[in-house]
DNA sequence: ACGAAGATTGGCT
DNA sequence: GCCAATCTTCGTC
């Protein structure tokens, strides 16, 4: 099997929904100090820019935390959430355009021994990497690597021939984001069917 | 300069 | 199920 480092061109996409849904089944790989960690992506969100009163940068807003949405695609997007979680997005379409994609859960694949040991967990069990922030932890991302490239070399995304279908896919509304008016119940919320390892579906 | 709220999580009732 | 933790961001004063 080849493993095939996502190239930029891969994020320049303009329809991130679709986008938010070919990344269920590739795979986040980090790697700090020698430590490498990697994990299955099996649950997304898609936030569609300007026109989505749910992202940040809704109605074009820039300030200095969303300028990293406006970003050529192909870099990530990550900020503190409630003042502890570093929230994993994935930046795309072309410059000025600002989506993005929010990674919600991942199957531990590679690093598992290191991924408990930054989560403070003994045993493997779906919490250690289910949900936006407790992945970041398990994978050593943080705020440090906002706006990095993906195809860096502490993080990047790869493609292992994991072959899905529509069938496989499941579709809800995003969570959190009750603000976000006639945009709260779109079903841009995507996960992989009969997995253990995403949350909930609402 | 001030303060409210947040794309969440985990512990306790 | 409820609620505190914890701190950056951004709108408003």
């Amino acid at each position: 099997m080849r493993y095939l480092k996502l190239p930029r061109d891969y994020y320049q996409s303009l329809d991130v929904v679709k986008l938010s849904q070919g990344l269920l089944g590739k795979f986040i790989v980090t790697e700090q100090n020698g430590l490498r960690t990697a994990g299955m992506i099996v649950e997304t969100e898609a936030y569609r820019g300007a026109e989505d009163r749910a992202s940040h940068a809704y109605n074009n807003r820039r300030t200095q935390r969303t300028e990293t949405m406006f970003a050529q695609g192909g870099v990530a997007y990550v900020y503190l959430c409630y003042g502890m979680h570093h929230l994993f997005n994935v930046v795309t379409g072309p410059k000025d355009c600002p989506h993005a994609v929010l990674v919600r859960a991942i199957e531990p694949i590679e690093g598992i021994a290191f991924m408990l040991e930054r989560r403070g967990m003994q045993q493997l069990h779906p919490r250690l990497t289910a949900g936006p922030g407790s992945l970041s932890k398990a994978l050593g991302i943080t705020t440090a690597l906002n706006g990095s490239l993906l195809t860096s070399k502490s993080v990047w995304i790869e493609d292992r021939d994991i072959q899905l279908s529509k069938k496989d896919i499941l579709t809800s509304p995003r969570v959190g984001i009750d603000y976000a008016k006639e945009h709260r119940d779109l079903p841009w919320r995507f996960r992989l069917k009969n997995c253990v390892w995403t949350s909930k579906a609402k």
